[in-house]
Order: structure tokens, then sequence, then C-alpha cells
DNA sequence: GCTCCTATTGATAATGATTCTCATTATTGT
DNA sequence: ACAATAATGAGAATCATTATCAATAGGAGC
């Protein structure tokens, strides 16, 4: 996981400027992981209600860009966002949708560089349903 | 992978029709994994021009709750289709798009279990730079 | 094969997510 | 503090996907 406070130092190296939004957006998703770009928006507007969803979006893909961040579908349709970490699996309950993190079984690189591809980035998720829902259905948060 | 022959058997077998629109659709997606929707939709008015795009995502969205095929991003922001088939990564190279398909190195279904989750679906990608962009610069399709 | 019932289709409007545009604001170097 | 200019906010624009609805065509029965 890449450490929240040296970001202000790693923004000045790429060149670009630490903001108030910039700051805040980090906090908030160093905070939440897996939350989507809705979902920043408004934890972002609870803090400064003038923050505006083009930043968010494009503070996301800056961030993505220099490898702060990580973007997945999650089984929807849209992106949600966290912190750059080691290789994992996400385990996405499609009833409650719980999301748990679990390290990748095997060398990832390793398992890439084998048929002559250097992977950059990641991808590894399971939908399916978690233990709590398959025992009592709707136990979870979204019924 | 399942049988292409079978195809219209099976949807009888949900109650749905067999019309050309879907029999074409299937063909289009079986002779050609990883397309998009577009793609399937650009390639399916070349042998029947009145097809609409509203069949296309129609069609996509009941073979997929079918588990007939499988929908992945492959690395852009939105879905690609192939016939729905054993677990496997997918490879995907971001200097010329192509998309290798490799079995998963360990038990998929035994790993989510053991964390008390039944996995339904699985998605696995690796974006990086294979072999031939490496090596040569631009040395794949997309430029 | 012919007819009827209704699922499916095609065209297009609508929606949702994300990106773009541009005037205004705020960060950084001096 | 001041100037230069990158970043922001508001809203338009774009792209992918879904919804609507009148017209069409599978397929069960005759
Ligand atoms: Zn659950
Ligand atoms: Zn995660
Ligand atoms: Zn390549
Ligand atoms: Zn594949």
């Amino acid at each position: 996981m890449i450490d929240r406070a040296s970001m202000p130092a790693r923004l000045r190296a790429e060149g670009k400027r630490v903001t108030r939004e910039r700051e805040l957006l980090l906090d908030i998703i160093v905070a939440n992981p897996h939350l989507d770009a809705t979902e920043i928006f408004e934890r972002a507007r609870g803090v400064n209600p003038r923050i505006g969803l083009a930043t968010v979006y494009r503070t996301l893909r800056l961030l993505e860009t220099l490898a702060v961040i990580d973007s997945s579908g999650l089984g929807e349709d849209h992106s949600h966002y966290e912190m750059h970490q080691k290789d994992h699996v996400h385990l996405v309950c499609s009833e409650c949708g719980a999301v748990l993190d679990v390290p990748v079984p095997f060398d990832v690189r390793a398992f890439g560089r084998r048929r002559g591809f250097d992977a950059r980035l990641t991808r590894f998720e399971l939908v399916g349903v978690c233990d709590a829902c398959r025992a009592e259905p709707h136990g979870g948060r979204r019924p």
C-alpha cells in the first residue's frame, strides 16, 4: 500500500500541484476502499460542498495514471477504486455487495513472464454469494 | 466450451424462441472470441444488414443470463464476449490488443469455498505488453 | 401450409458513466 | 504579494447500455 503521507511529494515530483481537492479525495479513498466515483463524490461533498464531479473523475484518472490507485469493476458496469497494493483477488458478493480482498495464491508476474508477457496491472475477481447471504437470504446489506 | 449445435434446443428449453438473429449472433461469438458489442454488431450487419444494435445488446444479455456466454472488460471500459468455458486468465496486450486465454493455475472454486464463498463467475485479467510488442514497438495490430 | 398468439425485433429515445470545454480560481515560484 | 498557469466547477458532449413501442415473425395447433 502506498503511504498517504508521501503523496504531496509524489505529486510535486510529477510536476502536479497539491490541491485541497486532491488531498480530500486521497483521504476518502484511503479510508474507504472499493468505492465508485459517485460514492467518492458524495463523501467529498460532505466535507467540501463546492467540489465538482468532474474534479473527482479527473483526479481518479490522474491517480490511476500515476499508479497510485487501481480501478476494478467488482461485478458491476462501472469502476471502483482503491489505493494501489499487492496483487489480490476480489471476492464480490452479488447479494450484499460485500468485497473481500484475498492475496493471489500464485506468482502473477512469473505466470505472465512464462508466457512472454510483461504484466503491468492485474484484475482478479470472483463474483458469487458470501457465507452470510447463503445462510440467511438478505442477511447482508443489499436486499 | 458449450456446444454451438445444442443452442437451439437450449433456447427452447428455456422457453425462448430460436430466431435468425440469435443464430447469427451465436455463430459470430463462437467464431470470434473477445469481441465487444459494436464489433459483433458490425459483423452481424455484414450478414444481415437489417439487424439492430438493440438486438445485439438484448441477445448478449440473454445469453449471459443463461450462462451461455461470459463478459469481461479486457482492460477497456466496456464489455467483451466469448462462449462460456472453463475458468481462464486473460493476458491482454495494451499495445496491440491481443488477448491470450490461459488456464487458471489453481482451483478457483476451492479457493473461494475456503473463504466461505460460493463462486458463480470469475474474471481474471493481466494487462501488460506481449512479446511481439516489447521486441518491436508497434509490432502487433493496434499501432 | 395457414392462422393466431405473443415473443422478438428495429428504430429511437432515455439513462448512466465518463470525458470535454471554458471561464474562473487557486497553487507555486519569484 | 504577484504573475504565470495548472486545476477547478458547471454544464455540454460523448460513449455504452437499456427502455419504449409499433411492426414482425417464431411456433403451436389446425
Ligand atoms: Zn453477501
Ligand atoms: Zn481490493
Ligand atoms: Zn502486443
Ligand atoms: Zn477468453
